[in-house]
DNA sequence: ACTGATAGTTAGTTTGTGCTAAACTTGTTG
DNA sequence: CAACAAGTTTAGCACAAACTAACTATCAGT
């Protein structure tokens, strides 16, 4: 009954497949958040302030909104701000919602806010929609 | 009394740093995890399981076996099978604590074995001491 | 309208992480 | 002991993500 070695040996590997390729997702999700957050809270996505936000050179930030553009992810012309395509859009929707259900999860569960967003910042990318479900289903018992 | 934009953005930009570089450390800590378990195993870590169960190419495991070992992580010798250093042993063993106390952690929430060991899997290089212990807390008051 | 400050871009480098293909060891076995 | 299979290593490539340094564009204030 227990798997043969290659097979277990596959499932492993399938799992550390998932996170690699999670990661190559990671940046873009935390751009387009972020770029959607600006956008709401300024009028605008410029490449300095992406820059100051997420810890880097403008350089970077350039360098990396160029592929995100090749992804499909934002728009930009040459010294104007950066939008955000549909599916851009809708990403940084569903990321925004998963990152605020992880902090409040963390929160729910004890953690303090400062610490709760730091870690959520890492784990948010992650979690599978059956753990979310896992996480909504706590705070929904706790509240009542 | 709300704190200046400049030192809000530079807060968050610590955040992004802090997980970026735990990125450096994951497949570090995926390796040293994986060697340790195989040695116990079976007695010896070599580069081809390690590759079938990390599913990269030999070739891959080689490469990063380098930087381990430059990092000092690992010791190995051409042709001969790999060891943990005294420091890999313990970044070991904290990793494979950490790794069993998320996927207990999410079991416990109701989540099935199978996704909390593929989410743990990402999880757990996130996750900051103040969180495994709400994490241990939780479980704790389950049980009594 | 000019000019200096601010912002954005480009070029070139480094490091990490993966790949394929080819060469080389090692150990087994006919 | 020669040959072969299995395992390991090397070389060479590619792309992502960061950096610095140098250049260019934009815009606001005089």
């Amino acid at each position: 009954m227990t798997a043969d070695k290659e097979t277990v040996a596959k499932l492993r590997a399938e799992r550390f497949q998932r996170v690699r390729d999670a990661h190559q997702m990671e940046l873009a999700e935390d751009y387009v958040e972020l770029i959607a957050e600006l956008i709401d809270r300024t009028g605008e996505a410029r490449v300095v302030d992406l820059a100051s936000y997420l810890g880097v050179t403008n350089a970077t930030v350039n360098n990396t909104i160029a592929r995100l553009q090749r992804a499909g992810f934002v728009t930009s012309k040459p010294y104007r701000s950066i939008f955000l395509t549909e599916e851009g859009q809708a990403l940084a929707e569903t990321s925004r919602e998963r990152h605020e259900l992880v902090v409040h999860f963390l929160m729910a569960l004890g953690v303090d806010e400062f610490t709760a967003e730091a870690d959520a910042e890492g784990i948010e990318h992650h979690v599978s929609e059956e753990t979310l479900q896992a996480f909504r289903k706590f705070m929904a018992k706790k509240k009542g």
